[in-house]
DNA sequence: CTTATTTCCGTACTCATGTACGGAGTCAAG
DNA sequence: CTTGACTCCGTACATGAGTACGGAAATAAG
């Protein structure tokens, strides 16, 4: 199958984002993909973009956005609605900025984990909690 | 209650670290945080720092770590088996670092969002998706 | 044409992360 | 010393995010 007609398969846009068929078809229910009409008796064909969406929705998700956050961010994009968006895209933008600001506390954190790592017998531990201790 | 003995309740670690009751006893459970002994027939009291530790579960789970992984962060941080805590604070540091540039892409996706809000019209969409495609 | 893979679709199951509940025991205020 | 709030503990229920399953149709390979 695969590319024989044009378009891809479920199955070939599954594999290129590197997730499972049930996961697009899921993806599809939630509405965080299109669903491209099934031409009468024969099966769907996905092109690359619905490819890079997948991999948008796993990429947002490892940031901790939940899958209703992320269908907010992609309504975002669609142009209309404009107040609306700019309302969701600030409010998520400041989310965003503090969740830099965590990330940043953590990072430096491990990192110092890291170098210290081995000499510090004797500090009662925690750079890493201390750090995400503020808020 | 509260503090007319020495300690908190649990009910008032809750309240500290802006969860309910029944997650500190689940942190438990998962031993993402100590459970202090039981005075034979008294309840349990706990300590600034079992706050502190709900709160870094929090934290860290809003960057999008599990429980599982918080539970790695934290053994990190206990002083022992060094050569392995440095691993995986590698990794998770790898890790953090990928989340960070992910990040940052949406970030100025989402400030350029705010930005152009309204005047973009025509651009056929999709700033925030394109960002997070490579990966 | 036959056979093996895939797709399609609905429904059911799984796993992580909590939340709710209920009855018994503690506690502190009146 | 009673009353109302809180703790303790086990078990059950809820929600988000998939995963698995099974039978019928479509497609690809031999």
């Amino acid at each position: 199958m695969e590319r024989e007609q044009n378009g891809l398969t479920i199955g070939a846009v599954a594999k290129a984002a590197g997730v499972n068929v049930e996961t697009v078809r899921f993806y599809q229910r939630r509405a965080l993909l299109p669903e491209p009409d099934k031409p009468y008796g024969r099966i769907r064909r996905y092109e690359a973009k619905d490819v890079a969406r997948v991999r948008f929705v796993k990429a947002a998700q490892r940031l901790g956005f939940s899958l209703d956050e992320v269908a907010g961010l992609l309504r975002l994009d669609d142009g209309t609605h404009c107040d609306e968006a700019r309302k969701l895209a600030e409010a998520k933008l400041a989310d965003v900025r503090q969740k830099l600001k965590d990330l940043r506390r953590i990072e430096s954190a491990l990192a110092g984990l890291v170098r210290d790592c081995c000499t510090r017998r004797g500090k009662l531990s925690c750079p890493l909690i201390a750090t995400l201790q503020r808020q």
